[in-house]
DNA sequence: TATATATGTTAGCATTACCTAACTGATTTG
DNA sequence: CAAATCAGTTAGGTAATGCTAACATATATA
């Protein structure tokens, strides 16, 4: 199974949530993305089929390694990239809409290129 | 009819394609793009039904005013990202590569900022 | 206790966007 | 001229990803 697009971002949900609140279920999911929770559900059932999540008796969420490798450079590059359009003057609500598209799509080159012109360019 | 992501892209091979040889028929998408021939037929057939395009007798299509202006609106995105890219260091395969995703999920307001950022920042 | 609320699931459906198989019709070529 | 090639289409299929309806449970509350 080819990680997909939605995959990722419902693993990058799954971190932000955990940093946030510590402990996480499906409904968290459903309240951040908005989602249904069919939908939810659904995607969960494909990421514990595929081992990148554990669930509990009591439907907490844990991130198994390759999930959580996928969750950690996910969100990197959503905040590198959020950051890096403000800075350079995007509204903070746009630029993080943005990012949310951006970071499934550019290479592994690229957003490395973008780091290190981050550095050196600053948002200046 | 909301145009997709997918319209977006066959609108943009559309001008691109007229710019380098004048005239274009299904078969030069089919060509750039490397879909199948019913997968370009079906979409120029969509197109053609939601006045993006226009077809005469011997298949030569025609961007009508719509379609130009989401063609253009594409070919500056893709041609600025994929050059700024290669300003940063990035390979430049892999710069077009990652032009032809970002150019469809960024707003308008990230574009503008970008394009400000270049002006004043270049590739340094 | 009866009901309401919260969480999660299954089943079935819609859309987007690609595919192959099989066809038509026109033109080119041996 | 017969056969091959080229361009395009229709029909039907598949995968990803969302949805609603309906239902099962568990817990909280009037």
């Amino acid at each position: 199974m080819k990680i997909q697009e939605s995959a990722e971002n419902y693993l990058e949900s799954i971190l932000m949530l955990k940093n946030s609140k510590g402990m996480v279920r499906s409904i968290d999911i459903v309240n951040v993305l908005e989602f249904s929770k069919p939908s939810v559900s659904v995607a969960m059932k494909n990421l514990r089929e595929n081992g990148y999540i554990e669930m509990d008796a009591d439907g907490y969420i844990t991130l198994l390694p390759p999930g959580q490798a996928i969750a950690e450079k996910m969100y990197e590059r959503h905040t590198t990239i959020s950051k890096w359009l403000e800075s350079i003057g995007v509204d903070p609500k746009t630029a993080v809409q943005d990012a949310c598209r951006m970071e499934h799509v550019i290479s592994e080159e690229t957003f490395d290129a973008m780091k290190r012109h981050i550095k050196t360019c600053g948002g200046k």
